[in-house]
DNA sequence: GTCTATAACGGGATAGAC
DNA sequence: GTCTATCCCGTTATAGAC
């Protein structure tokens, strides 16, 4: 059986994962959940112990799901032109099976909340990418880049790829783009990103 | 009397400000408003006639506040390297003010919100940058830059400059910075943000 | 484990006195 | 314009039968 009919359980977080990320913390009741899971509110309660507590393990895995791969890549052991377009390659792949997990994530952020805290110290992407740091020094020892700062470069990183994902809605409205003509948007980007990267950091270098 | 002090109805609508763009809408309660406004909930619904419609007033403010100075400076009648930087410090500067804006605009619009929709278009932000790609244009033929995608270079400028404060949170934790760090932080970025996009423009040119 | 029914609460909105 | 009191609904959560 290779195929299992998903348990109530997983049929109620898969909703939740659905109803969460669309619509936020606030937006999102648990009713809806439960009719989107084909159940009821009561077992929404019995699995999971309150909207809370469902809220927490929806977070957590999306946390993870998004930020494990980032911080992994950049501190991979490949040559950094590789990586850099490796990064931009998978991490864009990745948000185009799943476009709103980058605002979901930002968006439940807002404001300290420090059961989300817990969630990201324990899913071990919150550390600075050493490996990547340390690369980005050797390459500026040798004369390959400028000498820069690294937390500076991840985040140029981060934002040319995740932020056509956050700002997807306004960029269809002003672009007049349908699914079909973002996806060729951000497939543009994976070559365009990794040139804006690397012509910086190969930029006043005699 | 230059100071007059704020009339209900204002005092009512920066209440809202602070906490819908803080909480954002699901999680902001009229109580909440009335009380930080040290008013009653009768009063909130005597001056704007619902929730939806006081959100709706300070969604659009906040939206022009945001989306009309970034349209307004690319369009600018300025040559391209100097509106770059001046598009960087002004939107920066702006965004040091009101850190929580970009991330209160692009999270109430996840899913297709209807009014907010209207909103937007009627303050006349959604239009791309028709004068910026003219420039880009002008100066390719010029062979002063590479030809490009208008579309994507803006994209570029704005994701550089709104991601670090649209993921201020887990920049602060992941770098240990506090206020004043991460103010420092994105002041570096207005010598790196448009190194960066000029390096790209630059790239590849003979 | 699953359901129906209901308790307990909080939120948006309004009536009506001042 | 401002306030108190209240209505009414939706929501979370639980009790209890099966």
């Amino acid at each position: 059986m290779l195929k299992n009919a998903p348990s109530t359980e997983e049929k109620i977080k898969e909703a939740a994962r659905k109803l969460f990320v669309e619509k936020g913390f606030g937006n999102a009741t648990t009713r809806d959940i439960a009719e989107c899971a084909e159940t009821n509110v009561a077992l929404v309660n019995y699995y999971f112990r309150s909207k809370e507590n469902l809220f927490q393990a929806v977070f957590q895995e999306s946390f993870a799901q998004t930020f494990l791969p980032i911080a992994g890549i950049l501190n991979d052991d490949l040559p950094l032109e590789v990586k850099i377009y490796k990064f931009v390659d998978h991490i864009t792949e990745l948000l185009k099976r799943a476009p709103m997990l980058p605002i979901f994530i930002l968006s439940e952020m807002r404001g300290e909340h420090a059961p989300m805290c817990r969630a990201m110290q324990q899913a071990g992407a919150m550390e600075p990418a050493a490996g990547f740091q340390r690369q980005l020094e050797e390459e500026a020892a040798k004369g390959n880049i400028r000498p820069v700062d690294a937390r500076q470069v991840e985040t140029n990183l981060m934002a040319l790829v995740l932020f056509p994902f956050l700002s997807m809605n306004i960029l269809k409205m002003k672009h007049q783009m349908g699914d079909e003509a973002f996806n060729n948007f951000v497939d543009e980007r994976k070559k365009i990103v990794p040139e804006t990267i690397l012509a910086y950091l190969r930029s006043g270098l005699g």
